[in-house]
RNA sequence: GGAUGCUUAGCUCAGCGGGAGAGCAUCGCCCUUACAAGGCGGGGGUCGUAGGUUCGAACCCUACAGCAUCCACCA
């Protein structure tokens, strides 16, 4: 027997734990059609946050679906190295010991790493398992394991023979901090306040000056030129002069090119070739010199003369202070401009010349576009971040995938070091004048190969036979660029497939303010402080139920607690159902002869709603699936037909049918609730009778479409409305819910048995028909009822009156529509059929309102 | 500069072409043997504004406003 109250940890205790041991997560019954998915892989960076519950529990609840609807579900586990994000980790710890990574070594310093990815791996598994994914451990993988160590070497190899990847210097973002390379997207951008200098250009050869404003004056001992734009009538005269440099005295010239935009700032501009992507395009028009100014930790170098060795801030303030004694400074404003802060480091980040590896990414991107418009394409649920890939990808730069770091595939390009030749190759060439490569390759470059090398790629292996493409990934909206595009790139160039059927994107998770979760808010919720308090399948319920698809949402202790409350009451109706059932019962064949009025309602909701929500199911839309059960739940089950089965039950006659649809209901009840909350569902599932080993090996219910009848949905939809308008009848008189009230029908009851449940929920002391009785009257199709109540005959009056009214407005709307012409002609039919009906059945109401009224004259 | 999303009950959010919904909060009545973390009943919304399309608009279109996010540029 069920305890009173669900208990979260009494219930998750041990589940996961037999469910692994038997086997339930892994796949393989070739019998069954496969149904696969990989999980995104999190960092081992540290603890699971409530991110990774949003990326991970949907899919549970697809697995566990899909298990259920008798596939062959493959859903493969694994972690990422996450190569900067582990690497300052591991750095900072260091840190704190007074140590560098330099002071280590390279070797010293991975084995650090390894023993921390061991760490965290650890504690990612416990979390897994705290919130019940079902994936499957045999095959789990991780990003610099053995397997993708090989698929990555085997992409960069071929990319490279292929000529789309090359070595090449060019601006790229630089993240002094961590003194390595980033991409673009590692790249946030924010709107810093800065100011903007004004400095005057003596012009050589005149007693005149030329205003050039910048926000980077440490930059300008890399100045190559002044540009301004051939159309600007206040410098055309200039144009062809030399100009002096007021940061080193240099001498640079004063060009013209319509780059420059005559409305910004004085319309003259420095180019600075190695620090400036635009200058950079500009220098390579006309052929200047790249000048680095910074090193790799932002600081001056000897260009600077007397600043070497200063951070760029200080030289800054220093070199303006001295422009400013040589009286060449005209003026500094504020300015508000976006500024470019590593993701990891969160430093500024300097775009620097600099020779790194990139990714030719024009004719992969291409392809991607090109198969986005056939039926081959990647679906995108909600379909409108389609569009987020599809920009990305029309209009994207080359990727630059070198890192200077250590944690991480090491690039496989050898340099000879007698002769200076390159070789990119899977395997070191043999000899000792071949010297690796020394960069390390971003960490998006091995996670983008994940869905087809974790199932083998690049041998063509069972499981990558068998289980890809994949079909389904569910991942948040802020990674699309950093591994959806890449994931689709790269496998359709290399397995010429795409990677996935569906992309289900979900929002991001925010405080309870609104909030995005950050560290420096410290407002992040640790998901296991939240399984304590609610237990993990509320966390799971409130996690999947409480944003439409693709929106954010916001954390909730009240809505945890409604999810909870929500589990107790499935709890306590099971509890119901089985004290009812008794000891020892044996489920029986629900016999569909013998099933009552009330019987037939409440399988008839039950089939509807198995068919609304696999349909929801089907269509990964969880909000809107566990919205129809739970309404189930609560009002046709809970509310109506538990409560109705108790009068039913005391009729022995109809014991035996009453069980059978108990059981059947609050079982298929608890498999539907099973993909949202494994835990309570199992320990429901097995305290019922007739239960195998396990729910996980139980099978989704089916929708039997004999039982589905909306002339039985109507009969209890009636009864439901009597109960509900009696109710409110003795509330609005001011009668307590159970004061004793007559009830007298007009005509044949609605259904043989009815006077015994009015008798029950209203409080009737007598059920009658044909009697006469004075009070209110409730008229439904084919059927009136009276109450007698001590009323006087004014608010009988009055409350007729009222109800007149309504229904003269209900049938003057149905009328009036369908004395509308447009609404006859275009109108779909069962809309007409519909509202017909309606108006039949109102009328009839109508009439027998007015009859009383008459009586009462 | 470009794009996307949001604006619905006091709060948090669903609904997205045929009569305004949920959770929480609020008010009233109930400790009725599944559940007081409960039950029953009630109050509360001209669905951001203005136009348009349609027989019919919270829902489609167009403008506008506010909020949020993304991308690009920023000397």
């Amino acid at each position: 027997m069920l305890d009173k109250r669900y208990d979260p940890h009494q219930v998750e205790e041990g589940k996961y734990q037999t469910w692994k041991d038997e086997g339930y997560f892994t796949a393989g019954d070739t019998s069954k059609q496969p149904f696969s998915l990989v999980i995104p892989p999190p960092n081992v960076t540290g603890k699971l946050h409530l991110g990774h519950v949003m990326d991970t529990i949907p899919d549970d609840i697809i697995v566990r679906y899909k298990k259920m609807m008798g596939y062959d579900v493959l859903w493969v586990p694994g972690m990422d190295h996450a190569g900067i994000a582990t690497q300052a980790k591991v750095e900072e710890k260091l840190r704190k010991n007074g140590i560098s990574r330099y002071d280590l070594g390279r070797e010293k310093f991975l084995e650090v790493a390894w023993d921390w990815k061991k760490e965290y791996a650890n504690t990612i598994h416990q979390q897994w398992a705290k919130i019940g994914l079902s994936v499957d451990y045999t095959r789990e993988r991780f990003t610099l394991d053995e397997g993708l160590s090989e698929a990555v070497r085997k992409v960069f190899v071929t990319l490279y023979e292929q000529g789309l990847i090359y070595q090449g210097e060019k601006i790229i973002n630089w993240d002094p901090e961590l003194r390595t390379a980033l991409s673009n997207v590692e790249v946030i951008h924010s709107d810093d306040e800065g100011e903007f200098f004004y400095f005057l250009y003596d012009i050589v050869g005149t007693d005149e000056q030329i205003v050039v404003a910048t926000t980077r004056p440490e930059t300008m001992f890399g100045d190559t030129a002044v540009f301004v734009n051939p159309n600007d009538k206040r410098y055309g005269k200039y144009v062809g002069k030399m100009v002096i440099n007021p940061a080193n005295g240099e001498q640079i010239p004063l060009m013209a090119d319509s780059y420059v935009d005559p409305a910004f700032g004085t319309g003259a501009m420095k180019c600075t070739p190695a620090h400036d992507p635009n200058d950079f395009a500009l220098a390579k028009k006309y052929g200047f010199p790249f000048i680095k100014v910074l090193d790799e930790s932002a600081k001056m170098n000897s260009l600077a003369g007397e600043y070497e060795g200063m951070d760029r801030y200080e030289c800054r303030k220093a070199l303006v202070e001295k422009i400013k004694q040589q009286g060449h400074l005209q003026k500094i404003e504020k300015f508000v401009h976006s500024v470019g802060h590593s993701e990891r480091s969160g430093a500024v980040v300097e775009p620097m010349l600099s020779k790194q590896w990139f990714v030719r990414m024009k004719p992969l991107a291409e392809r991607v576009l090109e198969q986005q418009k056939g039926p081959d394409k990647v679906e995108f649920l909600p379909a409108r971040f389609e569009k987020v890939l599809i920009r990305w990808m029309s209009n994207i730069d080359d990727w630059c995938i070198s890192r200077q770091l250590w944690w991480g595939h090491r690039i496989p390009a050898y340099y000879n070091q007698n002769t200076g030749e390159i070789r990119v190759s899977m395997e070191a060439p043999a000899g000792d004048e071949w010297k690796q490569d020394e960069d390390v390759l971003d960490t998006w470059f091995s996670s983008a190969l994940w869905p087809f090398a974790t199932l083998g790629w690049p041998h063509k292996t069972p499981d990558y036979d068998r289980y890809f493409p994949t079909s389904v990934l569910n991942t948040g909206y802020d990674i699309i660029f950093f591994w959806v595009a890449r994931m689709v790139f790269q496998s359709e160039h290399f397995t010429d497939k795409a990677p996935f059927k569906t992309v289900v994107i979900h929002g991001l998770i925010r405080d309870e303010q609104g909030r995005k979760m950050s560290k420096s808010l410290g407002n992040g919720i640790d998901p296991i402080d939240v399984i304590e308090r609610y237990g993990v399948d509320a966390l799971r319920y409130f996690i999947t139920t409480n944003s439409a698809p693709g929106l954010d949402m916001r954390y909730s202790d009240e809505k945890l607690q409604s999810a909870s409350n929500y589990l107790n009451k499935i709890w306590n109706a099971t509890r119901y159902v089985e004290m009812t059932l008794g000891e020892g019962y044996v489920p029986t064949a629900i016999n569909k002869k013998e099933l009552g009025a009330l019987e037939k309602f409440i399988l008839s909701r039950l089939e509807a709603t198995i068919k609304k929500v696999q349909s929801k199911m089907d269509a990964y839309n969880f909000l809107a699936a566990s919205g129809i059960l739970y309404n189930y739940v609560y009002d046709d089950f809970c509310s109506f037909y538990l409560e109705m089965s108790k009068v039913s039950l005391a009729d022995e006659k109809k014991e035996v049918m009453v069980k059978a649809v108990l059981y059947k209901v609050i079982r298929e009840i608890i498999l539907m609730i099973y993909p949202y909350c494994p835990f309570i569902a199992e320990e429901l599932y097995l305290s019922l009778p007739g239960h195998k080993k396990s729910i996980m090996l139980e099978t989704y219910p089916v929708y039997d479409a004999s039982l589905h009848s909306p002339k039985a949905e109507k009969l209890g939809a009636m009864l439901n409305a009597i109960i509900s308008d009696v109710r409110g009848y003795k509330a609005s008189k001011g009668l307590a819910p159970n004061a004793s009230i007559r009830l007298a029908f007009e005509g044949k009851y609605p259904f043989a048995g009815i006077e015994d449940y009015l008798k029950r929920f209203l409080f009737a002391s007598s059920v009658e028909q044909n009697a006469k009785l004075r009070g209110d009257s409730f008229v439904y199709e084919g059927a009136t009822l009276t109450v007698e109540e001590d009323v006087d005959v004014e608010t009988l009056r009055a409350n007729l009156l009222k109800e007149e009214e309504k229904l003269v407005f209900e049938v003057s709307r149905s009328q009036k529509m369908l004395a509308n012409p447009g609404f006859i002609a275009k109108a779909p039919k069962e809309k007409i059929d519909a509202e017909t009906e309606k108006l039949n059945a109102n009328q009839a109401k109508l009439d027998t309102v007015r009859a009383r009224l008459k009586e009462l004259a």
